[in-house]
DNA sequence: CACGGTAGTAAGTACTCACTTACACTTCGA
DNA sequence: TCGAAGTGTAAGTGAGTACTTACTACCGTG
């Protein structure tokens, strides 16, 4: 008879472990992808075994799913707060100055929107990554710019996005420091 | 003593058969990317034994670089090709129309692409995908136009690969058509 | 026609990894 | 206080897959 093993990770609710694995996840998934990404390196990052992320999220993909959905919220969050009671173009320039400091602080948040988009191959996938779209789409419209400057904000945002994943930012090539420097991406 | 097995494929030349090899190798990394694609649904998009690709390209992920690499290639051909003789604005503009009729010829090129940027966590890619990426950066500068508008041509591609991506250009949704409508995918 | 190089394959090998089973400890409400 | 619900793990399993080995058929050339 084999001896009791004692569980080793300190004993939280669900709900904030959850919390601590979705943190995780972005971080793994964000890296290298939900192909790429394992969910033992989340688990070890979690720091609870890789038996019990399958009993909090049921699969890699919903894993997957629901990091997403945290990243897109918290972007639709910060771009909330960054415009406030804002409305047009200053409401455009803070959001756009908020995701600045965003890529500076830490860009998981963008790396991790790149690989969702990258991931929309997959049905289930590609509607999680819609509808949080879609609510950021949204409220960038609600703030009154014409559907023009509203593409062009985004468009901007996911140029933005490549020139982190690619670091162009901190690549050195002089064409790499001209395109990133008109984002202000390069001090 | 085994029977001799005799070959199936059509014998070719070894660089014809590496170039049917990308074009099935675009079509698979486009779709599910670097991690999840399989080397064995190349081979057999390909035509051939999985063992061969393998000797024709050395590992899964030179596979990939290599599929990038032209595929990189292919659209600064056709930018060139676009722009031809113009420049300033308008040679802008009829690179713009290129690669829209590109994504409704034929998307794997765009997606492609951003399976690329996803990609660039591993060094070796990013290297790649930086050199391709820098050519057509500056082939759209030496056409003279500033920092500002260039940064905005390339700003506009991005934003229509996420949306081919996401498929918004098909969504239905309002907000979906009316934001790839900016860029005239929804006809 | 021999023969060396080229194009190609069948059949592994070794390993990763998503997911399961069966169990143990802890907390808490009745 | 007792048992059910909740939190957690060790130890698998089976399928997929990157890559290798060891071979064979074909082609061009002297």
């Amino acid at each position: 008879m084999p001896i009791a093993p004692t569980p080793r990770a300190e004993r939280k609710r669900a709900e904030e472990r959850r919390d601590d694995v979705l943190e995780a996840a972005v971080t793994e998934f964000a890296a290298r992808g939900l192909h790429g990404a394992s969910v033992d390196a989340v688990a070890k990052a979690a720091g609870i075994s890789q038996p019990y992320i399958f009993r909090l999220f049921g699969s890699k993909k919903d894993l997957f799913a629901a990091a997403i959905a945290r990243c897109m919220g918290e972007a639709l969050a910060m771009f909330k707060q960054a415009s406030g009671d804002l409305t047009g173009e200053a409401a455009m320039v803070a959001m756009g100055e908020a995701y600045r400091r965003q890529v500076t602080a830490d860009p998981r948040m963008l790396r991790a929107q790149l690989q969702a988009y990258a991931a929309c191959d997959d049905l289930e996938i590609g509607g999680v990554v819609r509808a949080g779209f879609g609510r950021i789409v949204q409220h960038v419209e609600s703030l009154g710019l014409g559907a023009e400057h509203t593409a062009a904000f985004f468009a901007r945002g996911m140029l933005i996005n490549t020139i982190v994943a690619m670091e162009l930012h901190t690549a050195g090539e002089p064409w790499a420091t001209r395109l990133a420097g008109q984002y202000g991406l390069t001090e």
